[in-house]
DNA sequence: AACTCAATTTTTTTT
DNA sequence: AAATTGAGTT
């Protein structure tokens, strides 16, 4: 221990070793705190505290994950094993699963994420027949999300005469009885969603003095890590936890708090200091990451912001070069410009393509980066945006898992009852949604017990529901003896969704079904790598929570030299030597949506500063004249974070003058060259296998479809629909239509059951009909 | 019930 | 530019 404690600075060391009572470190960027944080879990384990009492929370999963790897090697592995170490929502998921029978809920309730939030309140609003201009689904979800991160419970509201007029005031009287009945719903379903995981911790540690008790006891040493992001429900939760034995070390950085949009409270890290006694505060302000042109230019950023604590960071480390700032014309020429400057750079100085980043403001700004380092060849990736678990065909997979696990999971239900297409329409799943609410049972239970009912649905349709419900539960027995990769595998096959997704031969036909396959290659992994984590069951819930609960960044795949792409969001806590904060526009960075007060201004400030730290050798600030914005050229003005650095640490290039005089700058010169294969990562590998796993070359599991199978002879193309114009229609035939009259057959195109005539009818013109539906009578 | 095509809307940022 | 919604078609 004693080596490792003499890598650390006198500031460093201090908190480090303080192991009891209440304390807080002011952390500037880059002052290595995760180091702090990671030996001081060491130290304290070193010093016979046992790591069962140990809690640390932190902002990602990887960060947990690193952080146990790294003590791990201090410590031991069979130590490290112990710490409770993970987010809130993961830790408190894990709690709730336990606890979950106090509060009504099943220990295996479903996390839903946004998107299942966004359409239950989607079909609420569509059930009270409300105006759904007025009452935007994700508008609901945000307001909703923001009650219950403030621990505003439906009661509580209703109490609160206040909210209601609030909402009354914008035009949205009903907003209580929605949230209601959306909370009622999610109990019914056995679901919780992102803020019920806080939300629903409190109420069990309020509610049951008892369980408080018993964490109390079991948390004897608490940290947090990012504090400054944390929101009055997580606040709530930590101060429950710390008060018996107040030994609670939070660690962040009031510069760096960039998440007041979902309700991080920067008045936690502010206030600290009054919610214990004797609180310990130290500072770190050795920067050890960038050189004195980036610190001393961040710094002369954050300046400009009233609300902070005082602090100097300062570097011990080189001059470095000045702050590169380019002008494109269009976003197009603003991504030719960074990807030449890093193919540049990275033959001039021998750089990797991973010493690069490109961070923005909106995810949208990601699609001129990537095509114009595809063109150049540079291999990138890029993090967040759309998650693999968000893509449709890995939500579908997913949502039949979710119903085998939680057959009362609303959601999934409606998402998987009718796809692949099974005859199970929009009329039936709202007369079965009725019905559950009649009956005050799941919908689930209601299709099992249809003939039971007395709702107005046709025989044939019944027989349908009951069908489904026989195939669920088969799943549901296969679940009990078999492992998560073979129960994927068993149910993609015979549910008839690779069939469905097979079909479609398009290019985003065929990479459906490689994210799928890609999924269950990451079962196999996941049931493998479960059998090492201590008290892990390698459980079907259990991957499905971490499914629910993983970010991109946490499934990194670490030996791919890539460039990195991401919003400033997600590279909060990490570093790269050469950093290229791009759309440095007015109304795109600050986002127009957060002008309207100083603290929304000063977020986003906050966030320029968080990107201009995270790089060690060379920053580069680059904004365009006119950029695409949903599909018009606008014109946009240099941002104001670019006035307000000190022009001492910047150089200012002159693009203008170069595109003139050396047009290949600006010109497509890669232009019709075909893009190098391997590049682009589009989705994510999940990876659960453990670090230590020696990688076996695994068989991959190749999804049966069309493209692999034996093609099943031209007789697919004619099985597909009644087919009996397949071969006696053709260009030039007169044909009869019971509506249209009679016509003229100009065109056919299509195949097997996707066989459309043009037909030119003498009365109601020319008609594109599908043969499979179209009664056609041939007449010459 | 299912599918196609036209019209409309959408962008902050995420566990 | 892309994704979602709505109307019209069989």
């Amino acid at each position: 221990m004693e080596k490792y404690l003499s890598q650390l600075n006198d500031a460093q060391l201090e908190p480090t070793i303080q192991v009891d009572g209440p304390m807080i470190v002011i952390a500037g960027a880059g002052s290595g705190k995760t180091r702090v944080l990671t030996y001081r879990i060491a130290y304290m384990m070193s010093k016979g505290i046992d790591p069962f009492n140990i809690l640390s929370l932190t902002f990602t999963n990887k960060a947990a994950k690193e952080m146990k790897e790294r003590i791990a090697t201090i410590v031991g592995a069979s130590e490290a094993k112990n710490l409770w170490m993970g987010t809130f929502h993961s830790i408190f998921a894990k709690i709730l699963r336990i606890e979950a029978d106090k509060l009504g809920f099943p220990s295996n309730f479903t996390i839903y994420d946004s998107q299942d939030s966004d359409k239950l309140i989607g079909s609420i609003i569509r059930e009270m027949q409300l105006d759904k201009d007025i009452y935007k689904a994700k508008q609901v979800r945000s307001r909703i999300s923001s009650y219950k991160n403030s621990l505003i419970t439906v009661r509580a509201y209703f109490q609160n005469p206040e909210l209601k007029e609030a909402d009354a005031m914008a035009r949205r009287p009903r907003m209580g009885d929605i949230y209601k009945e959306y909370v009622e719903r999610c109990f019914k379903a056995g679901a919780m969603d992102f803020d019920d995981l806080l939300l629903r911790t409190n109420e069990l540690l309020t509610r049951f003095p008892e369980v408080l008790a018993k964490y109390q006891n079991r948390f004897k040493y608490i940290l947090v890590d990012e504090y400054q992001d944390t929101n009055h429900s997580q606040y709530l939760i930590v101060r429950a936890l710390a008060d018996k034995f107040q030994n609670i070390c939070v660690v962040g950085d009031d510069a760096q708090s960039i998440y007041a949009f979902r309700g991080a409270n920067i008045s936690n890290i502010l206030n600290f200091q009054k919610d214990y006694d004797d609180v310990k505060m130290f500072r770190l302000e050795q920067n050890y990451r960038s050189t004195k042109n980036i610190v001393n230019a961040a710094n002369s950023i954050i300046d400009k912001n009233q609300t902070k604590l005082e602090k100097i960071v300062w570097t011990a480390n080189d001059e470095g070069g000045k702050i590169k700032v380019h002008r494109s014309l269009t976003d197009g020429d603003e991504g030719r410009y960074v990807a030449s400057t890093i193919l540049e750079t990275k033959t001039k100085e021998g750089l990797n393509n991973s010493d690069f980043a490109i961070l923005y403001r909106t995810n949208s700004q990601s699609r001129a980066m990537e095509e114009a380092l595809r063109k150049r060849g540079i291999p990138y990736r890029i993090y967040g945006g759309l998650s693999f678990y968000q893509r449709k065909e890995i939500k579908d997979v997913l949502s039949y898992l979710r119903l085998i696990v939680n057959p009362a999971d609303e959601e999934a239900l409606k998402r998987v009852i009718n796809f692949p297409p099974r005859g199970i329409g929009q009329t039936t799943v709202d007369r079965l949604i009725v019905g559950a609410n009649g009956y005050k049972r799941t919908i689930f239970e209601v299709m099992k017990n249809i003939d039971k009912t007395d709702l107005k649905i046709n025989s044939g349709t019944k027989n349908k529901l009951k069908d489904f419900v026989t195939l669920i539960e088969s799943y549901q027995v296969l679940n009990q003896t078999a492992d998560v990769f073979e129960l994927a595998e068993h149910v993609t096959r015979t549910s008839g969704l690779l069939k469905e997704f097979g079909k479609d031969t398009t290019p985003e036909g065929v990479t459906r079904v490689e994210n799928i396959e890609e999924l269950i290659n990451g079962m196999k992994d996941f049931v493998e790598g479960q059998i090492e984590i201590a008290d892990a069951t390698g459980s079907l819930s259990e991957f499905l929570e971490d499914v629910a609960l993983s970010s991109d960044l946490d499934n990194e795949t670490e030996d791919d030299d890539e460039v990195a792409l991401m919003t400033i969001h997600l590279a909060k806590g990490l570093e790269f030597s050469n950093v290229f904060i791009v759309g440095l526009e007015e109304d795109l960075f600050p986002s127009a949506m957060s002008m309207n007060t100083r603290s929304e201004l000063e977020e986003e400030r906050r966030l320029f500063y968080v990107a201009l730290t995270r790089a060690e050798k060379q920053a580069y600030l680059t904004y365009a004249l006119s950029r695409y914005r949903w599909g018009k050229l606008v014109d946009s003005d240099p941002s104001r974070f670019i006035e307000e650095i000190d022009e001492q640490y910047l150089e200012v290039l002159t693009p203008m003058e170069e595109r003139r005089i050396n047009p290949m700058l600006s010109a497509d010169i890669f232009g019709d060259t075909e893009p190098n294969k391997i590049r682009y990562k589009p989705a994510k590998q999940p990876t659960f296998t453990k670090n230590k796993t020696p990688k076996k070359e695994p068989e991959k599991y190749v999804a049966p479809t069309t493209r692999n199978l034996k093609p099943v002879a031209k007789s697919s193309e004619s099985s597909g629909g009644s087919n009996l114009f397949d071969n006696k229609l053709a260009v030039g035939n007169k044909v009869k239509h019971i509506r249209f009259g009679t016509g003229e057959v100009l065109k056919i195109e299509g195949a097997g059951a996707d066989v459309k005539a043009e037909i030119n009818f003498q009365h109601g013109g020319t008609k594109k009909l599908l043969l499979r539906f179209a009664k056609l009578e041939v007449i010459g």
